[in-house]
DNA sequence: AAGTGGTCTAGACCACAAA
DNA sequence: TTGTGGTCTAGACCACTTG
């Protein structure tokens, strides 16, 4: 779990970075140090804390990757006005996810095809026409209740060894995330109405709102899988938490 | 902007841990080092790279901030496993959002009221009963066309200058984040079948899906604000790019 | 008990951009 | 030109935890 719950405090910051950090963060917080406001210099706060420059350094760079803090060389560093913000969304495996809801998680496949990529699996996961793709298309079940439909499709050329595995008593995300090392990943949040299969399939009404989810995932340069995963509205939220003073987990 | 385009190359890391980092990630992307893995220690990755404890200390430190090496004392850096995807997703003005778009951004206000807060109030913003807040509700236009709705509740005693602000130049959104520091944002995610208000606000048939975001803010242990955006389902898709190589933007 | 990571220091040189 | 951040070093001591 990362992202601490919002109304945690800090506790006790023991090390020397750490209450330095905690002081600056809350200058800034507290509005003393306005945003556009510029900070000491390194060798000022270094001299005020009784430090070493690295140290405080240390916690500028923190600062800066948290984007709390803008630095220029010879400007100085600078309070961030903040333009956007960045939440961490954690996406779990959906065992994982329904488990957290104390219930039974159980799946069933659907359908498995191995086959050359057709030009819509192309658009979709990114490999070119033709390469050799695994598609699956399973149910996940909470308490036996349909809770998510998953879509998946698989580059066979990345993960070959896609081709023995029948997923019978793991599920494609776990499989593979656990199996291929991925670099970047996209996802992307929507809502839909359900398609009559769909309806029927998560026992819904027909046109009823779902949250789809829909995830790339690459290794380096090339398209690992793609997942499409729609859940009812009613039973499903993502959440995502930011709170500033994360980076050092 | 954080997060790179997927499939960009790092180009030139030139600094010495940038090239050390490279080099780490790579071992691990390639499966040369699987997950569960053990890393050399930091004295032998500094004599193999020629530096000194600290330059590896800062890689493996980084490694370790973007979960993707596991650091425990006495037993050594571990490739970690991948339990759950975290993306990091950038919500931004809904003004930038349609400009971003390439279309013309405008909104009205459609109600705002000073009030002590009810039950309700409290819930969704999370202040005592009887805070004074402020509820603002507008829509936002993107090219004349609803784009989102905007349902907002705003902590007086956080924000007292509330008070004299009447957005008619400057959205709720803008206008609050460029003034309050925030600590802590929580978003969550769902889809929603539209109100009938909801529907003939943004020009959309009965109960037809919809994107909600919901997003609460504090400073500290208080509340600040709470928002709930409305998109109809077809025209927002929210999209989270994740690249472990991120965290020195 | 020993080796690991966690932290910190007091220097140093460099690149850069603002004055 | 000068002060700033960016980087790096060669030490050092400590805390932890595991073998």
């Amino acid at each position: 779990m990362a992202g601490t719950a919002s109304h945690k405090k800090p506790e006790k910051p023991h090390s020397l970075h750490d209450r330095i950090l905690a002081d600056i963060q809350d200058k800034i917080v507290s509005g003393t140090w306005p945003p556009g406001h510029r900070l000491p210099s390194e060798n000022e706060l270094a001299e005020h804390y009784g430090c070493s420059r690295m140290t405080v350094n240390k916690v500028l760079t923190l600062l800066s990757a948290a984007r709390i803090v803008e630095r220029r060389r010879r400007a100085g560093s600078f309070v961030a006005f903040q333009k956007s913000q960045a939440a961490i969304l954690q996406i779990h495996d959906i065992r994982s996810e329904i488990e957290a809801l104390d219930m039974e998680a159980t799946y069933a496949i659907t359908s498995r095809i191995e086959r050359p990529a057709t030009e819509s699996d192309a658009g979709l996961i990114g490999v070119e026409p033709d390469t050799p793709v695994l598609e699956v298309e399973c149910m996940h079940f909470a308490n036996r209740m349909p809770f998510c439909q998953e879509y998946r499709l698989i580059n066979l050329e990345i993960v070959p060894e896609g081709t023995r595995q029948f997923f019978d008593n793991e599920t494609p995300t776990g499989w593979i995330m656990a199996r291929v090392p991925w670099t970047a990943a996209e996802h992307t949040i929507s809502a839909a109405e359900a398609s009559p299969d769909m309806a029927k399939a998560l026992d819904l009404k027909k046109q009823a709102a779902c949250l789809v989810v829909e995830r790339r995932t690459w290794r380096a340069e090339d398209p690992v899988t793609y997942a499409r995963l729609v859940y009812p509205a009613n039973e499903h939220k993502l959440v995502a938490r930011f709170s500033p003073d994360q980076t050092a987990g």
